[in-house]
DNA sequence: TTATTATTTTTGGTTGACCAAAATATTAAT
DNA sequence: ATTAATATTTTGGTCAACCAAAAATAATAA
């Protein structure tokens, strides 16, 4: 198996599996690599060979510690070149996510070791998504997803889960920026949109949207 | 054919052909390439196909404008990539081939224009290579081989033509560095080892070593 | 100009990553 | 518990990039 399609594979089971070591099935990895089912159950076999998930038949399938170890460090090289794209080289946070998708293959420690140093070895990147270090470890905080909020209590926008580009013009839309506090009027008993004052504007968020943004309890 | 191949051996053809669209053999492109010849038949077939080499059987090959636009191209991210990690991310010289070897590869216009902004758009790589600007144009000057210098004169170090650790180490233990001023004492009858002197020592260049020095006529 | 050597091409085969369609499992619904 | 709907796996096959060995071609030397 290719270095490459591995830490996609892997990169991809960490995601959908929130990061725990949550059961991943096959559909939902194949819809997120553009594959059909049956690739990705040849896939994980291999993986499991390899001893970087657990396959279970017709179940699913999980990553083992170094397999989670190697899902961090590509999370890691993501988050960072990232980070440095939009800090250092100007480019703005809803370019990014593509570009890092291609380096983040690029397998040079120092390399990481030297941006990161670079950028202040930072633990969150441009949309608020924390950086594990080079050990995996990630800051962890009081983050929840903007669906999870009550009413009228502050929070402040810290990042995003869903880095497509039409998400991130809705944001954008909506004047929705990262780091700008927010606080909770109400939720329609309706359809569970979330109405909420950000920069003094009244916004309304449904709650596919609100799903996807991460705030911080104030 | 996937892009990264058809890159590489765009890349290969043009150095070979030192530019120019000389024509290369399948028995060097294997050998850079490490790939049987066979392998190279079948790839230049297809290139040909995609017109990008005019590939002559039994004969050899050589870029069209459109494969030596495309080469120009890639030679152009790779040295902008050397040049950013050794100015902007403290690389040694000797270090950044090998990780341009990956990066070049990563295809956004954006991102190499925003590097050699931040560059002031370099003409000359760490190792005294020139850097194609966006058209391909490449910025020519006296620049002659150490190899081919006359006696007496005097010239500055600006490059080199082999990127191996190896002849980088021995450019260190030599004392040459780039940029660097030299007057060339005499060349010796027996073997045509160049006696020259630099910082103000003097230094025996063996032939095979002064075939990859680049300098410039002052 | 033939013989020898070197290079190139052809032929047949492998491996990795994929797919389509058929066959099994699993889960949910009646 | 049986059927219907979903999800998974198996089977057979493609395509790109490679190799080994044999055959063909070209270059060089005797």
């Amino acid at each position: 198996m290719q270095s490459e399609t591995i830490e996609n594979y892997l990169k991809t089971i960490y995601h959908l599996s929130a990061g725990n070591s949550n059961i991943v099935n096959n559909k939902q990895l194949a819809e997120k690599l553009n594959v059909i089912p049956a690739t990705v159950t040849e896939a994980v076999k291999k993986l499991h060979e390899l001893k970087l998930v657990i396959y279970e038949k017709s179940y699913g399938t999980r990553l083992t510690t170094s397999g989670s170890k190697m899902a961090l460090n590509i999370v890691r090289r993501h988050r960072i070149w990232e980070t440095y794209l939009a800090n250092e080289l100007g480019f703005g946070w809803d370019e990014v996510h593509e570009i890092a998708e291609e380096l983040e293959h690029i397998k040079n420690d120092k390399l990481i070791k030297k941006l990161s140093e670079k950028l202040g070895h930072p633990n969150f990147d441009p949309h608020g998504d924390p950086i594990p270090d080079e050990k995996g470890k990630i800051q962890k905080s009081n983050f929840i997803k903007l669906s999870e909020v009550k009413i009228k209590s502050h929070y402040k926008i810290m990042g995003v889960t869903d880095h497509s580009t039409t998400f991130l013009k809705y944001l954008e839309k909506h004047q929705l920026i990262i780091g700008a506090s927010i606080t909770i009027k109400t939720i329609e008993e309706f359809d569970n949109s979330i109405i909420l004052i950000c920069q003094k504007k009244e916004v309304s968020i449904s709650p596919k949207a609100a799903e996807c943004i991460i705030v911080e309890t104030l």
